[in-house]
DNA sequence: CCTATAAAAGCGAACGTTCGTTCGCGAGCG
DNA sequence: CGCTCGCGAACGAACGTTCGCTTTTATAGG
């Protein structure tokens, strides 16, 4: 190594913080083609370059890890849906929020954790709780976005908008997790059709003014 | 027992397939509480009132019996994409058959069901490929049932039947998987304010006869 | 109607394997 | 020298599965 004396000092000690990520993001991919419960700790281990002691010491248990890549994936989503409320000021900016976060979602590495994410949360009490927690998080958050573009006049008074927003919701997670089975699928190519549907779904049925009536098409 | 030997006679051996059905019943219910990998077949055994030994008599393998309630499931879901096509002739039918669909699914045993399915399907190819050509059934299934509404002027001619089809899907996998993890939703109370927004979506944008325009306020 | 008998159904202890986890030890650095 | 990092063989537990055995059931002959 040429690196002097000198210059590794002043990189103290990014070292174990590295690794830790190393261990999860081979723990995601691992999860990810396996599922939380078939994928070993050996398996792990192989995927980071790593044997079973050295992992032990970032984690205490292979469920602690389940948690850290848990909170890893809601941090992800909450983004998106931050997102939406700061930048969601038009339907317009609020449908780019919503393309972007499912472009990602869909061709990330978290993509393949999201049906792994429910499973576990039906099962384990604990999980289950933050998991809600959580959900009822962003659906405010898209509540509020939402009832943001009523008052502008983008989405049709008479919805409401926490029914809006559990649907959006819906949507969402139902093409995830089929955009990960069915490979045929490409989110790209499908999102005009959605977006355009999804448009019909909110626009004020009578326009109020006039001018949005239907833009596309 | 009062039983006269000729009563008994009459009843020759239905006893096989009943035993069957109780196993795979018990093992639905274990694997809905704690998914395919982590139910063991101990906790089937005791959930079925029998032994190892016993079980192993119907099913060559944990995999047959998770293979067979595949199918279960599979051919449960088809029956609902079957009765769009029969019965589904108007807008309102169509959403009545979808209704019964999802409040049936998301009450009944095979709810928990739905995440371990998707999941499982994401990794083991055999049943990856078994997944996937039951869903481009259904798929196709709801194509020909949605091009009807839409020769009859009940579905707006410009939309995409497949893009329809797919996000009629997601938004009923969606909301499945949803209803089994977040118990605070009720899908009946749901439903009216649901389907008037799908409504919304399909319904022609320009009415062609001026008598479709939107029934429900 | 009763009994002998063969097949089917069911049992449960035990097997080999694999799992998550531990621990004593060596290597590298300040 | 002290300390952190990492190793990998080894452990007990739990898993899916097997197999020799008993119990139950269906059938046939006396």
């Amino acid at each position: 190594m040429s690196i002097t004396l000198s210059d590794a000092a002043k990189h103290p000690a990014p070292a174990a913080p590295d690794t830790r990520q190393r261990i999860l993001d081979a723990a995601m991919r691992c999860f990810s083609d396996s599922g939380f419960h078939n994928a070993s700790m050996q398996q792990i281990c192989a995927a980071a370059s790593m044997s079973p002691g050295g992992v032990y010491r970032y984690f205490a248990s292979k469920d602690e890890i389940i948690g850290a890549i848990f909170e890893h994936v809601h941090a992800r989503n909450s983004q998106y849906f931050e997102r939406m409320v700061a930048e969601g000021g038009t339907l317009e900016t609020f449908s780019e929020v919503g393309f972007s976060c499912l472009r990602d979602l869909t061709s990330g590495p978290e993509c393949g954790l999201f049906c792994e994410v429910f499973a576990e949360a039906k099962r384990n009490p604990q999980m289950r709780e933050a998991f809600e927690a959580k959900y009822f998080q962003s659906h405010e958050m898209l509540r509020t976005a939402l009832a943001r573009l009523q008052n502008n006049g983008e989405v049709d008074g008479s919805l409401d908008v926490g029914v809006v927003a559990t649907l959006l919701m819906a949507i969402g997670d139902g093409l995830i997790i089929r955009m990960r089975v069915g490979q045929g699928l490409q989110f790209e190519a499908l999102w005009p059709a959605l977006n355009a549907m999804i448009t019909r779904m909110l626009r004020p049925s009578a326009p109020p003014t006039g001018k949005n009536q239907l833009v596309s098409s």
